[in-house]
DNA sequence: CTGAAAGCGCTAACAT
DNA sequence: ATGTTAGCGCTTTCAG
């Protein structure tokens, strides 16, 4: 293999507009002590030539390598990948994360690490020493792990962490998940339902506390019980059965169900189908996440939309912001989701009955 | 900003191990000329300081990045994301790429260019100089633009075109669209379908046309007619929708439809549906691509499934094999899908009749 | 088979 | 406000 070279360099637009590789290097950096007539003459040699620097370079010789690094735990994103459910966090990320890093001159670069392995160290380690980013994206279940947190501190590589309210001098956003189960619950109160049940996510999560959380404290506003309505799964579909049959087979069974994210929620509907119960009519249902796959259920579903792409761009604002030395807000940062209405929600079975016998 | 330095560099290990930059260098990229024992006091250096080569060092000084590009349409990529109709194209070429680059030491990055701008070339210039691929993975729009193509040769990148067929020294992969349309053809034909009408994909998709060709090649071979059985879209639900109504309307309307891709299959479905035709009762559907959401929609579709992680994943394997200089086999490599038969298909109406009379 | 020297493209630090 | 110098971490080239 022949010694690639680049084909445009600083020096060729030095040469071209017949300053210092210095002075271009300001004009390309945005620094101040050029002055505006210089600064124009090296842009349009710059714009002339096609002229883009190379990234490794950069890096070589700076402090920046215009990279973020997203962490995903690579046993779940694979699986995810693998199953095709429809599941597009990634995707969102992307979407959210890339177009923020163009706006400046930064790329994303994902990475998968074993969350549950020793070697998380040893990958991010090597992760780092490989590409030196100028900032990682930390996305659940990896947000609070100290053994990534740690090591991050150590090299001095500013970290976002997403679904985190870790309160130190880091960054930390959430989606609100307490809020967004009050709305949940507050719309269902509305609607006139008392026994409203929950099904939690696992508990290596963050956010499946806070939602829960949120559940409880909405309930217990409304005056209403929560002894006997929430079960606990692990975000995938046959635990969710499991939970929503525990509940619905109680003797006094919820007429609403929460659950703490969409596969959960499709699998209480089929739950419920399977018993002989109407959703809404005899179950109302809302779901968590607002993945793509709950348009396509029967019903389509209510849901708490989460706002991954647009948080993600916040962080990544909040990490190049962070690498520059801004100032930053005051953490967590909250990206507040939102209720979408399907229709997986209506007035609970009693009330449906007395306004047919009204009616 | 102070100067960031990385922790353990290639110095750090000659010194540990006694040995020269060199030696170390050539341990790790496992060339010839050191002698197996020098190797393993190398290697067990490398071990105890955890030390990983910089990525930008070497493509500073050798002739790799250890990066493939990916190429994806801007405007398509985006609006699929934004969409969050389950197309899940991104997730899977990443499955198959960044394993695939993982397991040869390289990485991924996926970069998104308009196709339909004059800026197409400016935009790929500014992506090779800024990170100088090792290789490129051009996707459908983009396979067989020769603006992109053309910069490729000239820029000596190797590239790999998923989804076509032209034949010279590059690499290109297809999925076997014709033959995978022949499959549908005859799947349908032994269920006794005679009326088979077609929805085609798009022109400025090379694979829209190769599916047409396989249906009508297949059509041919039994015997059957294909005049006004076909209708073109442009992979949207909308034309799906002209389209599938236009042949529905005709006066000997089809028992069956195979759509380019399964957007179109589902608004066939429901125009079906809005017709007071049953499905599969009435007309049976065959689908294209097989994203997440033919599971979701009522009924359940029969659909070709696209391998796009292992086409991709192959794409990589070949990059990286022409890069080394390896010999490429004959090309396009193709990578067949199959046929997943869910619930869209059954006999025709009249064959059901008969069986219901018969039986 | 191993080592020493040169240099990739750029920026930080230090002149001027 | 601009230029000069040194060096980032690695591989290529050449010398032993």
């Amino acid at each position: 293999m022949p010694r690639r070279r680049q084909s445009v360099t600083i020096k060729h637009v030095a040469a071209d507009a017949g300053v210092s590789l210095q002075t271009v290097s300001r004009v390309i950096n945005n620094e101040a002590n050029v002055r505006p007539q210089m600064k124009e003459r090296v842009q349009k040699s710059i714009d002339k030539l096609g002229y883009v620097p190379s990234i490794a370079a950069r890096r070589m010789s700076g402090s920046r390598s215009y990279l973020i690094l997203a962490l995903n735990d690579r046993e779940r994103t694979i699986a995810d990948w693998r199953a095709r459910e429809g599941s597009d966090w990634v995707d969102q990320m992307l979407l959210g994360g890339m177009l923020k890093c163009a706006e400046h001159g930064y790329r994303l670069m994902v990475e998968l690490v074993d969350t549950h392995s020793d070697h998380v160290q040893r990958e991010l380690r090597a992760a780092i020493a490989a590409l030196q980013p100028d900032g990682v994206l930390l996305t659940p279940p990896h947000s609070d792990n100290r053994l990534i947190t740690d090591l991050l501190e150590d090299a001095k590589i500013p970290f976002a962490r997403i679904g985190s309210r870790v309160q130190d001098d880091a960054i930390a956003l959430t989606m609100g998940d307490d809020r967004l189960a009050k709305r949940a619950v507050r719309h269902l109160v509305e609607k006139g339902h008392r026994r409203i049940g929950f099904i939690a996510g696992p508990k290596d999560y963050a956010i499946s506390d806070w939602r829960k959380a949120g559940w409880m404290e909405a309930m217990a506003e409304a005056g209403l019980r929560t002894d006997k309505l929430c079960e606990r799964g692990d975000f995938g579909f046959a635990s969710g059965e499991r939970a929503a049959r525990k509940l619905l087979e109680r003797r006094e069974r919820p007429t609403a169900i929460i659950a703490s994210n969409d596969q959960m929620a499709m699998a209480a509907n089929a739950v419920a189908h399977d018993m002989g119960l109407r959703v809404p009519g005899d179950l109302s249902l809302v779901s968590f996440d607002n993945t793509p796959v709950v348009r396509f259920v029967q019903p389509p579903l209510t849901a708490i939309d989460q706002p991954i792409a647009e948080t993600v761009a916040r962080a990544v604002e909040l990490l190049i912001a962070a690498k520059n030395g801004d100032e930053l807000p005051p953490m967590p940062v909250v990206v507040e989701g939102e209720l979408i209405e399907r229709q997986s929600v209506s007035r609970p079975p009693s009330q449906l009955a007395a306004a047919r016998a009204n009616g």
